[in-house]
DNA sequence: ATGCCTGAAGGGTTCAGA
């Protein structure tokens, strides 16, 4: 099968952001999009955006709700097997549509936003750890074919965050969270954008106030997390800074992830993916997919 | 003054987000 292209997007309000989305999707002809936030019911999903995907090849499994949340997966390479949330997972009280998977071109792929957790300790911080938990659970049944794609609601190391400092006593960065998200990792899923940039600022999210995307004072925390057989054919993986540039962005960049053919037959050495373009610090121009 | 933006619901404001 041919390469394909993964991407994952908090778009915080698909409904907001259809002016920056499609034209994204024009320009970088992702396969695979993985999206977070949308805040709309399924009906109201389908209404606004099913002609406009349908005409661009997409195929779409939609898990959202009224007001907030709301995941989907939209797809070109196929999309079955569509599993909505995460089995055993928690509410808050109620639950919440917060996951949605598929297999598309021959990959499991997981849409999750996870709870924000809000303060460290409040009830909505142990449903966030409770709830990581049960996804861990769920992709435990299968980690090696799987990606997990979506905003993760964590910072996984101090790197991932512009200033350590600036998140003492806050939420996406305390041990616990940072534990979880790790045992679901120890599952053989690679951290595919770190493994490629192991030394580089790389942020995914920046608060839309004070100037702080101007200043490139984020956060990563929108992550791909892929098994063995993905994490292997994976060729680029770069954060898409220009969707965060410009008029009405989300607070969110996408992730993008290209992989290379599946192998045929046996599956053979994993080798390291040949190296990525340079960015330089400070550069306004964009890691570029070969 | 965590609410310097932004979005949603719903009503002249509040809550949520990370």
């Amino acid at each position: 099968m041919r390469s394909v292209r993964i991407a994952t997007w908090n778009v915080n309000s698909v409904k907001q952001r259809v002016p920056r989305l499609l034209p994204w999707l024009d320009a970088r002809e992702p396969d695979v999009v993985c999206l977070q936030e949308t805040k709309l019911t399924d009906d109201a999903f389908v209404d606004l955006l099913g002609d406009e995907l349908a005409e661009r090849a997409y195929t779409v499994a939609v898990h959202g709700e009224a007001t907030w949340n709301g995941v989907a997966i939209l797809s070109r390479v196929g999309l079955d097997d569509v599993v909505m949330g995460v089995a055993g997972a928690p509410g808050f009280p109620n639950p919440e549509a917060r996951a949605v998977s598929a297999r598309c071109g021959g990959v499991r792929v997981v849409s999750v936003y996870v709870p924000n957790g809000r303060a460290p300790g409040s009830e909505h911080y142990e449903y966030k750890l409770a709830w990581l938990a049960s996804l861990r659970e769920t992709v435990a049944a299968g980690p090696e074919e799987t990606v997990v794609c979506g905003d993760m609601n964590i910072a996984p190391t101090d790197d991932d965050v512009f200033d350590p400092d600036a998140y003492i006593g806050q939420t996406h960065v305390t041990p616990p969270e940072r534990e979880a998200l790790a045992e679901l990792q120890a599952l053989g899923l690679r951290d595919v954008v770190r493994d490629r940039w192991p030394n580089e600022r790389v942020f995914t999210y920046w608060d839309y106030r004070a100037g702080m995307f101007h200043q490139d004072l984020g956060m990563r925390i929108d992550l791909v997390l892929a098994g063995a057989a993905v994490a292997g054919r994976v060729r680029a993986a770069w954060v898409d800074r220009q969707a965060r540039k410009g008029s009405g962005p989300s607070d969110h960049a996408p992730v993008i992830v290209d992989l290379d053919e599946a192998p045929d037959g046996d599956i053979g050495p994993v080798v390291p993916p040949p190296s990525a373009p340079v960015t330089r610090r400070g550069s306004a121009k964009l890691p570029q997919s070969p």
